[in-house]
DNA sequence: TATGAGATCAACT
DNA sequence: GTTGATCTCATAC
């Protein structure tokens, strides 16, 4: 029996669950992509979320239904990839981080330019560059292509630690990873 | 290994 | 005008 299918009923649920589940899913956009080692969870009272002060139009789709992509340009650079979270309207969302390359891997090493398989998809930056994400696919269903999304068929460890490259709520531990993967962005503090 | 600059855009003060 | 949910390359230790 193939994995489960991800649909909008698993992320119409707080981002605290959502994101350490999403841990170990597989993605891949357009048949390109891996098994997700790395997220962050953004909730909606949390000042580091984009969507505390409010809808924008940039933010517009975070407060939409649940299970749906949020792009944005980070830095003015590069694409991060976020899942829509929780039921309509209250704007959390789960950032994915990194990916463990397992599909399309020439098609990724092709778009970074890079070859090390490592760092294809560590951080969020480099994983929408890998995967080919823009905001053209800024509030696409996550369960209709080119976007396909897996559960989990085993239950690996998991670690969490601080978020990264935030100043605001910088010491909430919402970041989540599959422990020991090599794929990370950056490692977690041991305990 | 560690720090620093540059790229470049939208939200915010 | 400043600040980011970042990454790469250069230079210094």
């Amino acid at each position: 029996m193939p994995p489960a299918r991800l649909d909008r009923r698993f992320f119409a649920r707080s981002v605290h669950k959502v994101a350490p589940e999403l841990i170990g899913a597989t993605l891949t956009v357009g048949g390109v992509g891996g098994r997700i080692v790395e997220v962050e969870a953004y909730h909606h009272t949390d000042p580091a979320a984009h969507s505390f002060r409010g809808p924008t139009e940039r933010n517009a789709v975070m407060f939409g239904p649940p299970g749906h992509a949020y792009v944005y340009r980070s830095y003015g650079i590069h694409w991060c990839l976020n899942f829509v979270c929780e039921p309509e309207g209250s704007a959390s969302a789960v950032l994915i981080r990194a990916l463990e390359p397992l599909e399309g891997l020439s098609k990724m090493r092709r778009r970074r330019g890079l070859p090390d398989e490592r760092l294809l998809c560590a951080g969020p930056g480099r994983l929408c560059q890998a995967l080919g994400v823009t905001v053209a696919y800024n509030g696409l269903p996550l369960d209709r292509p080119p976007f396909a999304l897996f559960a989990r068929t085993d239950t690996p460890a998991i670690v969490s630690g601080v978020r990264i490259g935030i100043s605001k709520a910088a010491n909430l531990p919402w970041r989540y990873g599959q422990k020991g993967s090599r794929f990370l962005s950056k490692p977690f503090k041991p305990e």
